[in-house]
DNA sequence: TTGACAGTATACCGATCGGTTTAGTACGTC
DNA sequence: GACGTACTAAACCGATCGGTATACTGTCAA
C-alpha cells in the first residue's frame, strides 16, 4: 500500500461513509486524497474494488476495538465479557459511527450480490455472530449459538435505533436485556 | 392524486426499494411508468419530494399491514398481541421486504437532515415505538415505555439480521426473546 | 364556448458520472 | 546508465444526471 493509495482509502473512507457511497464521486476521493485519478486508478482498479477496500479496512477496525475493549482487563468472568460488547457498541457508535452501520447501509446501495463489496458486509456480520458464539460458549451457557443469535439480534438493533434517533438509550436498553438473557441462560 | 402519478409512485416504490435511490434517474422512472418527465416533474415538482412521496406511501401499506395482523382476530390477551408484531414482521419481510428496511436503507443514502425524506423516516419508527407502547400499556405490564423500547430494538435487529442473511431464523429468535421480555414484565 | 387541467412528444440545458489516454517527472535499484 | 515504479498534469470519452422549455392534444365543467 503506496503513501498515495492509504491517502485514497482514507479520504474514501470518510466520504463513503458521511455521504453514502453512490453520492461520491471518484473524482472527489481523488482531489481530497491530493492524487490524481489515473494514481487512484492504477492503485485500486475501480470504484467497485474501492468501495470493497474501503469496507475491509472499516471492518479491521472494528473488530480491533471489538477485542480491545472486550479483552482489555485481563481476569474478567465469560459471562461478562458478552456484555462488554454492548460497550464496545456504544463507544464505536459514539466516536466512528453517527450515521449507524456503515455495512448495512452499503447493503443498502449494493442490491447487486455479485458485488465485490457484499463479501465483506457478509464476512463482518459473520465474525461479530463467531466471536458472540466463542465468548458465550466459554460463559458455560447452555446453547451458545441461541444464545449469540439474540445478542446480534440486540446489538444490531441498537445500533439502527440509537442512530435513527428514535430511542436515544437504545444500546443501554440492549445491554440490559442482554443481560437478562445471560442470566436465564 | 391522477392516474399517472398514481403509476409513477408505483414504479418508483419498486425501483428506489429494489436499487437504491440514488442508482434509479427519473428518466427510469418515467420511461416505466409510460409517462413523461414533463408530467412526472408537473405531479411530484422535484426527485426530492418523490423520494419523501414514497417513503410515506411505504409507511402506510406497513402500518396497514402491522394493524391487520395484530387486530386480525377479534379477542386476543393483549400480552399475546404484541407478539403478534413479530408476525407481521415476517409476513412484511417474506412478501415485500427482501432488501431489508425501506427507511433504513434511505437514511442511508439522505445524509442530510434536511432531506424531506428524513422526516418520514423518523415518524416511521415513532409510530411503531408508540404503538407498541399502547399495546404493552393495555398489557398491564410495569414499565410500558421500557418494554416497548425493547420491543423495538428486537425488531430493528430481527429486520437487519435477517435482511443480511447471517441469521436465517432471526425474527424467531426475537420473537422467543420478546415472548420471554413480555412474561417478566 | 371558453378555459383550466392532465397529458404526450421531443429537444435541450449544464454538470457530473466512471474510466481512459498521453506525456512527462522524480526516485531508487541493479 | 538503464529499468521499473510511483506519481502529477490535463485532456478526453460516451453516458447519464436532475431539471426545463416549447408546442400540441384530449377531456370536462362553468
Amino acid at each position: 500500500m503506496t503513501p498515495a493509495a492509504e491517502r485514497v482509502l482514507e479520504v474514501a473512507g470518510k466520504l463513503f461513509y458521511d455521504n453514502g457511497i453512490h453520492a461520491v464521486g471518484v473524482e472527489a476521493i481523488a482531489s481530497e486524497a491530493g492524487v490524481t485519478k489515473k494514481t487512484l486508478y492504477d492503485r485500486f482498479g475501480s470504484k467497485d474494488a474501492l468501495i470493497a477496500h474501503y469496507l475491509r479496512r472499516r471492518d479491521e477496525r472494528w473488530r480491533e476495538h471489538v477485542i480491545r475493549v472486550v479483552e482489555q482487563r485481563g481476569r474478567i468472568a465469560p459471562a461478562r465479557r458478552l456484555l462488554l460488547v454492548f460497550d464496545a457498541l456504544e463507544q464505536w457508535i459514539a466516536e466512528e459511527n453517527p450515521r449507524g452501520c456503515a455495512f448495512v447501509n452499503a447493503h443498502a446501495e449494493l442490491p447487486d450480490a455479485a458485488h465485490p463489496g457484499r463479501d465483506v458486509i457478509r464476512e463482518q456480520k459473520q465474525w461479530l455472530l463467531e466471536y458472540l458464539r466463542t465468548l458465550a460458549r466459554e460463559a458455560g451457557v447452555r446453547n451458545p449459538r441461541k444464545l449469540a443469535t439474540s445478542l446480534l439480534v440486540l446489538i444490531e438493533g441498537a445500533n439502527v435505533t440509537s442512530t435513527l434517533g428514535v430511542v436515544p438509550g437504545a444500546v443501554g436498553n440492549a445491554k440490559e436485556v442482554a443481560k437478562q438473557l445471560i442470566e436465564s441462560s
